[in-house]
DNA sequence: GTCTATACGTCGATAGAC
DNA sequence: GTCTATCGACGTATAGAC
């Protein structure tokens, strides 16, 4: 029983061959992502264009749901070692550059948001740990920007940092959703407004 | 064929006897969503609760989502009646007052962001045309809101109508997001703190 | 017209064969 | 470790009772 695996409630993937397999199977199902988007998220439909059965995907991810958590997490953690964060942008552009970046690979803002809407209903366990955890994460970040800021001069002083952090991040989630709707609505320059409103530029 | 119903694509409910038990089956469907919130939205589910076969809600209804999205128009619409929206609020002001709204019924506010995440898939053609129109007639709204109050004096005249208008609408959703996974977050404080910062205030 | 009964195909999940 | 087989629940469609 020394270092053996069994101890964990989650006992998935952790033989090395099992790691491997299932980062292989993962590999494909965000390639699958990228080339068709979000359409038919059943385990069925990936399971076949990654070339397994459906049981086979249940038995490394557990459940849809923790597969479509696991695709959406490596997604955003290849984009950003690609393109790591500067170090001197406003809070409202980090969101923006983060949403641009999402924009780019077909599905990924879609699955967000399915994500985001499970996590919010009861009985979904795995979506509620990835967006409570998320939003966190995110919240104590651009709040951590934010006084950043404030101490060099580039940020109103006035306001709540936590308070700015909330309503960054809801503004940009809002607004990509608004954008899918309808993409006359301008995401871009919406956050751009916040960020003047955020500095105190008289114009 | 004088006053005929049948003319209309959609024939449900239209004689006088459909509409009324019609509208008696949604008032039933929406105690259910009050009562116990918005768990087990499935077909089956609700007929049970209201004490009709699955079969008849999709003959009054049509489809699942058209059944949820009538659910929460009338609910909606109820709210507005019940307290007309004062005249003279800012912007934010007005989506915190309908926010706070739908946040007495339990249910409501899951319910909306299941029909906002449908409506972004494909093949969900009545909640896509549902959140489309809400949006739509939101941005005019308080666009228009916007305008007037620029026109007074009493919000910076130098600021998009269209742009603040779907970021106030983008942040109260998205800051209703954050509170359902962390009541923690103030909803409130940071729609307070937006119309600040949109009035142009100092402090 | 209103509504039930029933059937169809798909879904996520699981058990057991190998 | 991965498959086949199977389960119960789902949304939808339709035939026909009333």
């Amino acid at each position: 029983m020394t270092d053996s695996p069994v101890d964990a409630s989650r006992a998935r993937g952790r033989y090395p061959k099992g790691v491997a397999r299932r980062q292989e199977i993962l590999d494909r199902a965000i390639e699958v992502f990228a080339r068709r988007g979000s359409k038919k998220t059943s385990l069925r439909a990936i399971a076949q264009e990654v070339g397994v059965t459906h049981a086979a995907l249940t038995h490394y991810f557990g459940s849809l749901e923790e597969l479509l958590v696991a695709v959406y997490r490596e997604s955003e953690r290849r984009s950003d070692e690609t393109e790591p964060e500067p170090s001197d942008v406003t809070p409202a552009m980090s969101m923006r550059i983060a949403a641009e970046k999402n924009r780019s690979i077909p599905g990924l803002v879609q699955l967000y948001s399915i994500l985001t809407a499970n996590a919010i209903e009861d009985d979904h366990p795995a979506a509620q740990e990835f967006a409570t955890a998320r939003f966190a994460r995110l919240r104590g970040d651009i709040a951590e920007q934010v006084r950043d800021l404030q101490s060099s001069g580039r940020l109103r002083d006035d306001l709540d940092a936590a308070l700015v952090a909330a309503l960054v991040i809801a503004a940009s989630d809002g607004l990509q959703t608004q954008w899918l709707l309808d993409p006359t609505v301008d995401h871009e320059g919406a956050l751009e407004m916040l960020d003047r409103l955020l500095a105190g530029d008289a114009t």
